[in-house]
DNA sequence: TTAGGGTTAG
């Protein structure tokens, strides 16, 4: 064998830099430096094993390097995504040298990977300065893909209307980069034309991008066309393609047809397993998103951060804290519990499985948190109903530089008008007007609702008739911050002065804040009247919530058989507060036969809430039933019930 | 030596 196939052979094994040296050394001493193939294979290993200034030191070494070697080092640093260094790289490698097409096609995949747009501007320049762009369909995809992923499409589009007969890659790059700037219509504009105009037909990749823009738009019948297509073509569907089609149904809530597909998927991974995961646990098939994670994993398949986030959605969904913290040992298992992403969705599925120390310890453990991670662990103090807590990480996200936006504004007040502690609003006060947050109407209203919890209804108001723009949310809020008070006339003068001054329209919340004041005022006549507008003068269907107050209102005046009959009228399922409200009734009014259907109705919708029993059995031994009384008591023994006691605070 | 894509997301 000759010395150079030999060379070359041992440049293609070379993994090491101390043979690489001697392989250097070699093709000086032997002349074969001078040998272009060689050379090149040579640059790209110096590049690929010693430092970058050694390599580029070994580089200038060379007599005369080609195009094609300089070419090589480009083309390895773009393969290995070090798109940076191969850009730095472009001026010292082609100072001698001019950059042919290929070069162009690797500089602009390295501009297009990092968003370079001036970058890449330069090398279209220098490609039309070299002439014939137009004959190479190869650059002409570079530059679309360039201008596309640089967010310029209308440059993209400049580019392809270039050239006269454009094939189907260039075509399939224009379609993708519209879909990927989030233009799903323009996408498929350009797919039909293509297919219907020019008669190209469309391949697995082009179908790939189709889907994807059908799913943006929520589009299921022209993705179900996708779909029958792939299936005309007679070709197996391959893995990505089935994967966009599944995550296609998934997101338009299609189960069926995503179950379908997926039965019949002869290769999954773990992507296909993801998307059906995620479809089942937002559409209501929550036990069936658990039993495939749990078919995933044994069947081997590693799970990745989505499939974890979405088995862990399952779980919060339903409230199961077992499967939640099984969920949990798998992502510690596979070395994905401290992804910011699945330890923010552990986060939510412990604060809705009730668990919070479960959740603050995952966030204690987070080697780095962003503004969702926090937002995650407030709110879901907020929702466990810890108030403190709650004020203390809002403090603790202010002093690591996370600025709350609106909606974390509005959870803190909710918190704090729990707490009801007038210096703590006050404060929270000025942080919504040095933070702007005060033209937010929820957080406007918020601080109304908050102000009024604290027992401070002149600050609400003042807060109130500051706000210059007015909404449903700001008004219904000044509504049930008289009614805390209970200041129900004051209530409703203001409803006529938002119905007579202002265009805001009242809303199914406007009313419920007219109706609690009403209520807690004890004006019945007025409240039943609010109840009537409502309905008949609105056309606002009364909810359980309405329907409770409602029979609160007619049981004050002991009108019971008509709030039985309402309650009978009603649409929806009766709540549990309707029924508790009319067994208050019955107990002021001793109504023991109307009071038992309303208890037995309670206990049926909550039969571990020890206050239903003992409500009853107080109505029965009101009316000397001891009897049935004491075998309530029994069965609150029994069931080894708990009445929650009040409690109340004192702060100094 | 060249080109178009990949689904999932707190």
């Amino acid at each position: 064998m000759r010395s150079r196939e030999i060379v070359l052979k041992l440049v293609g094994v070379c993994r090491t830099t101390k043979l690489l040296t001697q392989l250097h050394s070699l093709t000086i001493r032997t002349g074969l430096r001078y040998d272009t193939h060689l050379a090149a294979k040579l640059t790209e290993l110096y590049f690929e094993l010693l430092p970058v200034q050694t390599a580029r030191k070994l580089f200038d070494e060379i007599p005369h390097p080609s195009v094609f070697t300089c070419n090589r080092v480009l083309q390895s640093f773009c393969r290995k995504k070090r798109y940076e260094q191969a850009l730095s790289l472009f001026s010292p490698l082609f100072s001698f040298e001019k950059p042919d097409h290929f070069t162009l096609l690797f500089t602009l995949k390295a501009c297009s990977a990092l968003k370079w747009l001036n970058f890449g501007k330069a090398i279209h320049g220098l490609g039309k300065k070299h002439g014939n762009i137009h004959s190479n369909m190869f650059l002409g995809s570079g530059l679309i893909e360039m201008y596309s992923k640089c967010g310029n499409m209308d440059d993209a589009l400049s580019i392809f209307e270039e050239y006269s007969n454009p094939d189907l890659v260039l075509w399939t790059t224009l379609v993708t980069g519209y879909e990927k700037n989030f233009k799903p219509d323009e996408a498929l504009a350009v797919f039909t034309g293509m297919v219907m105009a020019h008669c190209i037909i469309p391949d697995p990749i082009t179908l790939v991008t189709v889907v994807s823009a059908c799913t943006q738009l929520l589009n299921l019948k022209a993705g179900k066309s996708v779909h029958a297509l792939v299936f005309r073509m007679g070709y197996e569907s391959p893995l990505p393609l089935s994967n966009a089609l599944l995550n296609l149904y998934a997101k338009t809530g299609s189960t069926f047809y995503a179950g379908n597909l997926f039965r019949v998927m002869e290769e999954k991974d773990v992507i296909s397993w993801s998307c059906m995961i995620s479809c089942c646990a937002h559409n209501d098939a929550i036990d069936r998103a658990i039993r495939l994670f749990d078919e995933m994993i044994d069947k081997g398949v590693e799970p990745n951060s989505v499939s974890l986030i979405s088995a862990l959605q399952a779980c919060e969904a339903c409230c199961n804290l077992d499967k939640g913290r099984q969920i949990h040992e798998v992502a510690l298992q596979n070395g994905l519990e401290l992804d910011i992403l699945v330890s923010t969705a552990l986060i939510d599925m412990y604060m809705s499985c009730c668990s919070p120390w479960e959740a603050i310890t995952v966030f204690d453990r987070m080697p780095s948190k962003d503004p969702v991670s926090w937002f995650a662990l407030l709110c879901g103090c907020v929702q466990n109903g810890m108030a403190n807590k709650s004020m203390q990480i809002f403090c603790d996200m202010i002093a690591s530089d996370i600025q709350p936006d609106a909606t974390v504004m509005v959870k803190i007040l909710g918190a704090c008008s729990e707490l009801g502690v007038l210096q703590l609003t006050s404060c929270l006060h000025n942080y919504v007007i040095r933070g702007g947050f005060i033209s937010n109407s929820f957080v406007g209203a918020s601080l109304i609702d908050c102000y009024a919890k604290c027992g401070c209804l002149e600050e609400a108001i003042k807060v109130f008739e500051s706000l210059t723009d007015k909404d449903v949310v700001v008004w219904s809020s000044m509504f049930a911050g008289y009614g805390i008070h209970g200041q129900a006339r004051e209530s409703i003068k203001l409803f006529h002065r938002m119905v007579t001054d202002s265009t805001v329209w009242p809303n199914k919340v406007t009313f419920l804040s007219i109706l609690a004041a009403c209520s807690h005022a004890g004006f019945v006549e007025e409240g039943i009247e609010f109840f009537n507008i409502m309905l008949n003068e609105y056309q606002l269907m009364p909810e359980s919530k309405h329907y409770a107050i409602a029979v609160d209102l007619l049981g004050r005046t002991g009108e019971l058989d008509k709030a039985m009959c309402l309650i009978n009228q009603m649409p929806s399922q009766v709540g549990a507060h309707v029924w508790g409200a009319l067994l208050g009734a019955c107990r002021i009014h001793q109504n023991a036969e109307i009071g038992e259907v309303a208890a037995r109705n309670l206990l049926q919708l909550d039969p571990d809430h020890a206050g239903y029993y003992i409500l009853l059995s107080n109505m029965y031994a009101d009316g000397g039933k001891w009897d049935d009384a004491a075998e309530l008591r029994g069965s609150i023994k029994e069931r080894e019930l708990k009445k929650i006691t009040g409690q109340s605070v004192v702060r100094l």
